[in-house]
DNA sequence: GTAGGGTTAG
């Protein structure tokens, strides 16, 4: 039916074949009668003949029935086809490739079929929304059950209908569907397990998982399977390891791969590998997911060795095994190999995926691989990736942490469809490089196209107007998020508006803010004051902050190293040298300054004084270059970072061989001009070389992007877009 | 002759 009139058999054969299948949109007001209408709006075309399934393309390389284009063929032969090759069909669609031919297949039979769907019917077409996550749909097809007194109490559709919900995130609505239906089986039990599982509530999860045991209902093995993955989620070892010896005990429970690989995952998540290994080693059939868990187990406790050696050792490695271990590298800051990985993959002539690729982009961002980036974006268009907002996000976050704003801006105008991710890694990109005024704007269109901003949106945001000193904006996005958006502010908010107010200067109102928090002030808040103490030399507030940071995180080094920066500043060398005795008395080492560069393809890494470069004697010929023409024009170094109380010429060397300068060193003498020398740092920039950065861009007239661990510095003619705050 | 629930990478 379309418009609510109904075709007859001569309209379908006048009109043409439609091209394109949409969705089906079903009107909420149908479900007064039962029956399901296509909306205007639809797109489908009702001229839809049986001889036009074969126009679809059913080639897709994945399809993981391959019968369908066979019962097409067959299907599209048969003159009066009955209900039940009906029903083998929406069955076959509901688990294939395009889950909504099913939802057409059945709004068809509605209106055309020999008779009316049956109790086998809905199941099929309910797994169908559940796939594509089409509440409306499914809760048009559960009004229709509800209102048939054949289907209402329908085991198989009821619980079908549970699990619909779960998929669609509804857990509530799922436990309404749940709660009526009139002998609940171990399949109801377990579908509803399931659906808290999914909704992130655990505890209600395992409440429910003893009630069936109290009514009678004795768990299976699917049942096992969720509570392990439960306990897996909770990082509850010692449940875990009781839901392990219950299997066991109980021979009811029948053994399967996918419940050896479930207890393996939940020892994993809980982090114990002697349990894992001992399961592992103890597995008659090991898949793929067995030793890509494994491997993931290996990689979480940082025993990459080990990892590395299993995933050699794999009998067959699919794409996932791969995309294990590349995102685990990544994961883990290790960047490199990360990517050298992924060159071994193409080596190995195995096909990426768009998981491959989001990874790798990623390892390409924290090291500002550039030219690498730029390849993985060529690949993706190249095979004709689709750019969904996983890969586009990734995209536009590694453009903008590689320092190419405009290219991260070109993928993002280039996309017409942009979730709360996309539409926040281009704020933060703004952010990131100082351009706040941009970033709100952008967040203005945002809300103009109807996208509702979430947590990390606000962050970035933040973000944006601590980078651009905009205080006041700043002061009015946080006083709305709850009241105007409906999010309560976290920690980590807290931090973003203690460290705007900080940097601003505004210390009283930030000690202020801290003390009208709702929830105990995080490392990181504490972390933010402290930083902003440390600019504007308030040594007690300092002191008093980095005592409550230190309580929190003992081992912070950062701090140790703020709060020693901010004696030097004040020149008081006595704390210095007691702090830095504390720090080797509780052996804390600084986090070593890295800077790296890329140059064709290569990354170059230089750590402070480092002499392992192969070009290091041209590299040190061009520092002291550079040092005798910074002399030239006036400049003196700030010597009071350099940590130690050493004597004053071993400072000035120091200093001068801190990585950044090493790195603009040698993209002085391996690039050339108009190319930007792009350098990315692991920590925050001192201000001496952000001075020296400033004078070299002006000196050599080359623009210079420095990356530090907290935003973007562009430095041209002597100038750096940060106008010195940061 | 057709039916429902579960594990790995992001």
């Amino acid at each position: 039916m379309l418009g609510g009139k109904k075709l007859s058999a001569g309209d379908k054969n006048k009109r043409r074949p439609s091209s394109s299948i949409q969705i089906l949109r079903i009107r909420t007001q149908d479900l007064t009668t039962g029956r399901i209408e296509l909306g205007p709006d639809s797109g489908f075309s009702s001229d839809f003949t049986h001889q036009d399934f074969q126009l679809f393309d059913f080639t897709h390389q994945d399809f993981p029935f391959p019968n369908v284009q066979y019962e097409i063929i067959i299907f599209s032969r048969i003159p009066f086809p009955n209900l039940f090759s009906w029903n083998t069909l929406i069955r076959a669609h509901a688990a294939g490739p395009d889950p909504r031919l099913a939802l057409l297949l059945f709004a068809r039979l509605l209106s055309d079929g020999p008779d009316d769907p049956d109790k086998f019917t809905f199941p099929f077409a309910i797994k169908a929304a559940a796939a594509l996550s089409a509440l409306r749909e499914g809760a048009a097809l559960h009004g229709m059950v509800v209102k048939s007194p054949f289907f209402s109490s329908d085991i198989f559709i009821l619980n079908t209908l549970v699990h619909f919900y779960a998929a669609c995130g509804d857990s509530g609505l799922a436990l309404r569907v749940f709660d009526n239906i009139p002998s609940r089986d171990v399949v109801s039990w377990n579908s509803m397990i399931n659906a808290f599982a999914l909704g992130d509530r655990w505890d209600d999860a395992l409440r429910l998982f003893e009630e069936m045991q109290r009514e009678n209902v004795m768990p299976n093995d699917v049942t096992m399977v969720s509570a392990a993955s439960i306990c897996g989620k909770k990082c509850d070892l010692e449940l875990g390891r009781r839901i392990h010896a219950y299997i066991q005990r109980n021979d009811d429970i029948e053994a399967s791969s996918i419940l050896d690989n479930a207890l393996l995952d939940m020892y994993v998540k809980c982090g114990s590998l002697e349990d894992a290994e001992l399961l592992f080693h103890s597995m008659n059939t090991k898949d793929s997911i067995s030793w890509t868990t494994m491997l993931v187990g290996y990689c979480k406790l940082g025993h990459f060795h080990a990892a590395r050696h299993l995933f050699d050792q794999m009998p067959d490695r699919d794409i996932a095994s791969w995309n294990a271990l590349i995102s685990c590298y990544e994961q883990s800051g290790r960047s490199k190999e990360a990517l050298d990985l992924f060159h071994d993959l193409q080596q190995a002539d195995v096909k990426p995926d768009e998981v491959t690729l989001v990874a790798a982009l990623s390892a390409c961002s924290q090291l500002g691989a550039l030219e690498l980036g730029c390849w993985i974006h060529a690949y993706i268009k190249k095979n004709s990736f689709a750019l969904n907002f996983h890969l586009t996000t990734s995209l536009i976050d590694m453009y903008s942490k590689c320092g190419d704003l405009e290219k991260a801006l070109d993928v993002f105008e280039s996309t017409k469809n942009r979730d709360v991710f996309v539409w926040s890694a281009m704020i933060a990109g703004f952010a990131m490089h100082g351009e706040g005024k941009e970033a709100l704007d952008l967040f203005e269109q945002m809300q103009e196209a109807k996208v509702k901003p979430n947590g990390v949106t606000f962050t970035n945001l933040f973000c944006a107007c601590s980078h651009a000193g905009l205080v006041d904006e700043g002061k009015l996005f946080f006083s709305k998020m709850l009241p105007v958006y409906g999010i309560a502010p976290n920690a980590e908010h807290y931090s973003c508006i203690v460290d705007i107010l900080g940097r601003a200067g505004l210390l009283e109102e930030a000690k202020e803010c801290i003390r009208n928090m709702p929830m105990p002030p995080s490392a990181s808040v504490w972390g933010a004051l402290l930083g902003a103490c440390a600019i504007h030399r308030n040594v007690e507030l300092g002191e008093h902050a980095c005592k409550h940071l230190l309580k929190l995180e003992p081992r912070n080094h950062g701090a140790h190293v703020i709060l020693s920066n901010l004696y030097a500043r004040s020149g008081n060398w006595n704390a210095v040298a007691r702090l830095r005795k504390s720090m080797k008395d509780s052996s804390l080492k600084k986090e070593a300054g890295c800077s790296s560069i890329e140059v064709q393809g290569v990354v170059h890494e230089f750590l402070v004084g480092d002499i392992s470069h192969p070009l290091k004697e041209k590299i040190y010929l061009q520092l002291d270059e550079i040092a005798s023409r910074l002399k030239a024009v006036g400049y003196v170094p700030d010597k009071k970072l350099v940590l130690q109380d050493i004597e004053e010429d071993a400072k000035e060397r120091a200093l001068s061989l801190h990585s950044e300068k090493l790195a603009i060193a040698f993209g002085l003498i391996s690039t050339s001009s108009p190319a930007p020398i792009r350098i990315t740092k692991n920590l925050r920039v001192c201000d001496d070389c952000h001075l020296v950065a400033k004078l070299v861009s002006g000196i050599y007239n080359r623009d210079i992007i420095l990356r530090d661990r907290f935003r973007f510095h562009h430095f041209t003619g002597g100038l750096c877009s940060c106008m010195d705050y940061w």
